[in-house]
DNA sequence: TTGTAAGCGTTATCAT
DNA sequence: ATGATAACGCTTACAA
């Protein structure tokens, strides 16, 4: 910036003010100014900017970045805060860099503020990160929280997917439950709304992933009645599961309906065709965003929550509930 | 820090020493700066350090978010950086942000190296980049380029496809294109393995998303025959044909065999268990940082080039030439 | 083992 | 419209 301000024969003050367009500069001196830092090629150096400023106009996002879900929700977050004037730092979760070393990352790079994906961090621990950075948590129930949430009901999803089965005519309906905070939450939305409907709970531990979705059909199969609906914790569990009922000859959703959750573009693949439950990635995005701002230039200082609503999408793995005779007839058969 | 310091009664010269472990300060000074520090919630800042000092220690990552080839390579290349004291910094390209923006994003923050996964700038363009800081471009051919390449083979990749589809007895083999460099280089493998076996190139212009791919099947079951099989230009491409084709009644592989190209986790979901070539992601992680190390403290100045050897992944998707008459028949049948 | 002081590239305040 | 100068938080000679 020296360098420039030397070249053309002004000081740097002016340069930074162009390069900031702020009104004052001649367009003459702006114009040489351009032209010499084009020559130069020169950039500006954000570190030291943040270091004068207070401010660093930074979000950062902590996210799995393997996880399709949450690079959908990252896509949207990036062009939110573009919108807003600030600028998008991830913070990936991998195998071996745990949450919290995502977010010291962040904290290092002085984010103003975080949005956390799925978080599996404790209400303490969010507490203690708070208080240096607003912090949203994304995705994950929190009871109790002192930091912004912004989710969907799952609870109310999962029972909208029993309902749905209800309606078909289900009774023997099983859920594929994963772990974790998430996955309890599903669970308890899976349970309440069977009891609801004076249906017994029947819950499988599964998992998030295709792998523990396929290695659930066994114990399944094994049943002298195959349940006649299976509400999977997520949609790639469901895949997996659909995959492995599908190889042992059971037709879906003719012998057993399927559902997932997320809505994921797998889902929506047509020869998947999972019903599932959206949880509209586009409008969590611009809502973390929005609570973002409302703390960090809204003067907001109390945690909020904003639970969106789930929707259904109904699609071609589930079907009015079959026959029993005939359930059992194409089980003689696949074995 | 100087609070730190101030409270323990030392020098930030002391404090900043022991937050970088640095021999010299007492056990005892060491103890008591690290308690205070902890009560203070100090964080070091990153950018004041990096100001300081001549390096970042940042590498900078240009990817498509949304791409799941590219989550898995960002998810390598975090670690394989990490374990060279390397910090990742991604710059996202969205609908919204062009790789230009992102790249420029990555130099703000003074990152010391770029790696580009799939880049479509220019090789003007990429040079101008390369002589702010070290470019690797990763995935895509570039001829006569002044910056470090890392890439499979993509030609030859095809090209095993073509062989693979002639040995199961395959002649009217059709090739499902995508644009811009990579889908170039890879028609062109297409084409010089078909007139290798003296076969007749027969090329449609498709896409490398699903959509695409289900576009490209009304025109080709419009012909009198059907191809016997189908080269896609990527995995999401094969899946939205093979899905199509599927729906028309048609049954992969026995009427017709579909390849796809990347072997994601996609193509290994036991029930689409496509035909493809891997790419290996994690490899060519490996080779990125390494490129960036060699050129960033190793010393070399002149570029180099990775070109990895692609590996066929044969799943359910290809099988034995269909009879013509049969196939005909399916045809009939299905419309 | 510890302290002093200069400097990194910007922005901001106050003059001119 | 432009310039001088003091921060910003850290690192690093060099000195004690």
């Amino acid at each position: 910036m020296q360098d420039i301000a030397d070249r053309v024969g002004v000081s740097k003050a002016l340069v930074s003010m162009i390069f900031r367009d702020i009104a004052g500069p001649s367009a003459a001196t702006r114009e040489k100014v351009m032209e010499v830092a084009d020559e130069l090629g020169y950039r500006p150096n954000r570190a030291a900017a943040l270091l004068s400023l207070r401010r660093t106009k930074l979000i950062g996002v902590m996210a799995e970045i393997r996880n399709s879900f949450h690079t959908e929700l990252v896509d949207f977050l990036v062009d939110d805060a573009e919108r807003a004037g600030y600028e998008v730092v991830l913070g990936p979760v991998t195998a071996t860099r745990t949450q919290a070393q995502a977010v010291d990352m962040l904290l290092e790079f002085q984010c103003e503020a975080l949005v956390l994906l799925g978080p599996q961090l404790d209400s303490a621990t969010l507490h203690t990160i708070d208080e240096r950075a607003p912090v949203v948590s994304v995705g994950r129930r929190l009871p109790g929280s002192t930091v912004d949430v912004v989710r969907t009901a799952d609870g109310r999803g999962v029972a909208m997917l029993v309902n749905h089965l209800v309606t078909l005519g289900h009774t023997d309906i099983v859920h594929a439950s994963g772990t974790g905070a998430i996955g309890a939450d599903r669970a308890s939305g899976y349970r309440r709304a069977m009891i609801r409907h004076g249906l017994d709970p029947q819950v499988v531990v599964s998992g998030f992933t295709e792998m523990a979705g396929s290695s659930t059909a066994p114990g399944l199969l094994e049943r002298d009645d195959l349940p006649s609906a299976v509400v999977c914790v997520n949609d790639r569990c469901a895949i997996g599961l659909l995959d492995a009922m599908q190889k042992a000859g059971i037709d879906v959703p003719a012998d057993m309906s399927i559902t997932g959750y997320d809505n994921s573009p797998l889902a929506q693949l047509t020869h998947i065709a999972l019903t599932s439950v959206s949880q509209d990635p586009r409008e969590q995005a611009r809502r973390a965003v929005s609570s973002v701002l409302e703390r960090l230039d809204g003067g907001r200082t109390r945690p909020a929550s904003v639970i969106l609503r789930p929707r259904l999408s109904l699609r071609s793995t589930t079907g009015p509930a079959a026959q029993r005779e005939k359930t059992r007839r194409r089980i003689e058969r696949s074995r």
